[in-house]
DNA sequence: ATTCCATTTCGTATTTTTGCGAAATAACGA
DNA sequence: TCGTTATTTCGCAAAAATACGAAATGGAAT
């Protein structure tokens, strides 16, 4: 028999989110995301970011699919966001593994 | 012309780490060394796992390849650590990523 | 109705990842 | 020397990720 151990769900959850990292041009886009605190349009980051346009389409829609954004559209743009949500728990997680204590603000 | 952006060195690290993070596998991994604060073997990991041997070695490779973890031999063992200055370096890239304010110990 | 624009989806090719079992390796003990 | 044990490497197959250009979509403007 064996002991082999069912992987938690905040493991999957945590892999998940590293997944959706692991690329640097997705991890631009939720760094610029994240750090101006506001939205911004498909079409200003194809502008940036080193792929094209179909490419970059098919990582914001991981991206999407990881939950970590989202994206309104907004004629003829659309406006992506973060997932502010899931981005903290993803923010847990993480402090979860290196285990970094957060202050209350 | 284009506007295209080079990605930063921080950036491709950070995907890099991520990478190395995105395995339920390997996540468990390096949870279960940074919490238990000390090393582990790989004949104990495969009982708990659930992947064949071959493929939890691949998985350590992987580790060690993105310099997270390494390998002591001690016969007829293998004694695995976190690198814990990589690891350090990697806590401190995502408490920039996700904006954590780390207090000094 | 037709054109235009931003964006996505499709089709395709290439590379990488994941996984396994069988064979190889390396160190030790009989 | 010959097994035994722990682990890795090899060979392979299947699945997923990455990237691109061409075609499709959905509104808005003419």
């Amino acid at each position: 028999m064996s002991n082999k151990i069912e992987l938690s769900e905040d493991v999957r959850l945590l892999a998940s989110y590293s997944k959706a990292l692991s690329h640097p041009t997705r991890l631009y886009i939720l760094k610029k995301l994240s750090e101006m605190n506001s939205c911004c349009y498909s079409g200003d980051l194809v502008d940036e970011v080193p792929v094209g346009r179909s490419t970059l389409s098919q990582h914001l829609k991981e991206l999407k699919y990881a939950g970590l954004i989202q994206g309104e559209t907004e004629p003829p743009y659309i406006k992506y966001c973060l997932n502010r949500e899931n981005w903290e728990k993803a923010k847990q997680l993480y402090a979860g593994l290196f285990q970094i204590d957060q202050t209350i603000k």
